[in-house]
DNA sequence: AATGAATGAGACTTCATTCAT
DNA sequence: GATGAATGAAGTCTCATTCAT
């Protein structure tokens, strides 16, 4: 019975399908953050972007396709944010150290959109063939992750790295671990603040320069170092 | 509301209902891993574990609790499983590193226990009040990740790991981080291979391994002191 | 919101189930035959029989498996009605005239189940794996047609019929142009008395009489007089 | 784009939306035997026809309406192929004979046409108002059967047919037996060769076999007088 | 004349759960 | 304690058709 329109077209009929398709995509996006993916129906797609469900089907065919056109929709404006940060840095460690980064401003800023991927990860994709996630990251990442490994070789060869890294290995391991961290935070959401008594990003800069101790190269003049807090150390044992 | 606990001879009435409980709760269990807990149906539980629905409802409220008895079963196993793996672990170090191993042995032994947890994770960590969960982690791990805690603080206190590092802060980012690395990896299952061209364990171990290198102490050439055993870890011994 | 239980089931559980299938089964009839197979909703069966859809599913699987069970329940008090005709009735052509009358009985007294049967067979039997009505008709009718093959052997034996018949070819071609013709006939119902002029079984029984008349052998002695009929086959000549 | 009417010449207005209607018709056709009339929607039409809904809705007020334009279509050629196959047949017998075969011609090499005018009859004919049927076919088949029935009485004439018929009933019973076995046998397509393990043709053509021996005149040893069969040919053409 | 967009009504089916035995 | 039967609510999706351009 909601039979208003809410706006008229004023454009041509391309731009105005996708203004339809945008406003299905967004409540469906919404709506799959505030319940779950699984917990929306169909019907509160319909009544929270004004289309009727018929409609909407002739925009998609079916549910999975929504949810297929979200998380691409998603991950193609997070890959931009990626870019953009990555503009403009000079050499291989501080790239590698920006795109961690961002990996964290997006945590923090993004969280929807990180816990959403979370989401989709854990349902859809061990159910779904491999061909159609990995044409999706190829369609939204070109040069997929190979940037990535180029930095970690230009990282080996600066000595800026350790030289025992194995360049596909690591980058592999190291955006995995990331991109698990990330998600399992961001799916925790606040949990982890009462669970952990942290701050979500704090625990993530954390992981991050730990990896990143781990990656560099072995300090080549050892010098000397005063201790920072050597009594705190045992202080507590248990906290909880 | 179940009977107490007792002696439990074979025959009796409780050793029954404890089987029953187990036919469904196994039942469930496979089905969660095979479809995905929101793709398994009450039927399919009654069907593949021939308990008819009514009598389910006499062992489990609602299907939710179901849920919430599997993933407390499994992590009480795979906490029995943790225990058994760290016992007879003389120090610091090593325990850790035998934690860490340990979960890389789950990921390659237990995959579908740990894609379990990952989908609970993603599905119903959020929507359900976190007071379940840590009140769920607490009965199945008393002392939780303290045991964790302590072993950072020990390592700094002998210096085998960094003395910059925050332990409780440094302890839950670890965690974290390695467990989302796990679950991640067991969830995308054979896709990582397909996209990563390596074996899932594989990868696993070398985060661990660079996690390690982050947290170990800067190699001081042997100074004044020897530390307990400063041999063992950073000799760069690639895990595996 | 017809919530009222219109009997109180007195008897057994399997005798409950019975009767709700019963009532299914006769609701859906009566309305195939009114709107046509295609034209009847799960939700008329529904309001029809007063059986909610819900419940409708524990007893068939889908629609179809609905349908088929209405086949085959009619089939099979066919089925019955034929055997019962053909009781006690003693020599070869006897029998074949008796089993034909029985169609042309149905014809007038089932022409509903016929029309049924017309309609399943344009609508289902191309569409459906042939095993499956084969099966129904073998668990119906154990004989097949056999019994009426065996006729017409007895009958080219005892020259009755014409010797140059192919018991096997006959049997098949009489059987289904008999089927045809009646099944036509109930199909077009009323329509045949507009277009045609004649009330339908006029029709049909003229068609079987032809047809007897081909099978029949050749009068066999060629007398002085070739009356219109000497022999017995012209004696009963069902001109109804 | 719009001409004006003239008198099509083949880039006239005219002559477009006759091939627009065409295209219609063939898709839906085609449709309509591969999956049953019921089970073809407007929106295969539109994507086999290429013509797009709305459009088809500028040449056929509703689904119904393109059904009786297929089935117009159909009966249209199928008339004009018998007419054909009637043509420059002497005599009475030989035309009924030769418009028999016309039909096992018809079921060997148009089966598809038979099998779409069975299950036209099953799901239609009931539903509708018998008189556009019956509008229907006189328009196509002008003169009706009547001219069977004239070769009957021709038949009965020359002393080649039974003098005990009816010409009236007969013609009505042996039309409507043998489109009725027609019918059912394109039905049953190849399930008949499964079921029957004869080819659908070789019993169609018994059937007619059969069928001419009732209608026949019986055998009377060419006596005192031989009837006019050679004279007759040219006596009555066509009752009307 | 042609068509892209829209849609209300309704199709079939599933589900978690309760009731009565 | 176990279970067969029942079910309301909701699920996703399809359909023939109309509207506005």
């Amino acid at each position: 019975m909601p039979r208003k329109k809410t706006a008229k077209p004023p454009g041509s009929y391309p731009a105005h399908r996708e203004r339809q398709r945008r406003r299905i995509l967004d409540a469906a996006w919404t709506l799959f953050d505030e319940r779950g993916i699984d917990r929306v129906s169909m019907a509160e797609i319909t009544s929270s972007s004004g289309v009727q469900p018929s409609t909407i089907y002739q925009y998609f065919a079916n549910k999975d396709e929504i949810v297929w056109a979200v998380i691409a929709d998603v991950m193609q404006k997070a890959s931009a944010r990626a870019q953009q940060s990555l503009e403009a840095t000079p050499n291989a460690l501080a790239r590698i150290t920006a795109l961690l980064d961002f990996m964290a401003d997006e945590l923090v800023n993004n969280s929807v959109t990180v816990r959403f991927m979370a989401q989709f990860d854990a349902m859809y994709a061990r159910h779904w063939p491999a061909e159609r996630l990995i044409t999706l990251e190829s369609q939204i990442n070109p040069g997929g992750f190979n940037a990535f490994r180029g930095l970690i070789c230009d990282g080996i060869a600066d000595g800026s790295l350790r030289h025992d890294l194995d360049p596909d290995l690591t980058m592999h391991a190291v955006i995995n671990t990331v991109i698990g961290a990330q998600r399992r935070l961001a799916s925790l959401g606040s949990k982890v603040e009462q669970e952990y008594g942290q701050p979500v990003d704090r625990l993530f800069r954390e992981t991050i320069r730990i990896l990143l101790l781990g990656l560099r190269a072995p300090e080549p003049p050892p010098r000397r170092r005063p201790r920072k807090k050597p009594s705190k150390v045992q202080s507590r044992k248990r906290t909880r």
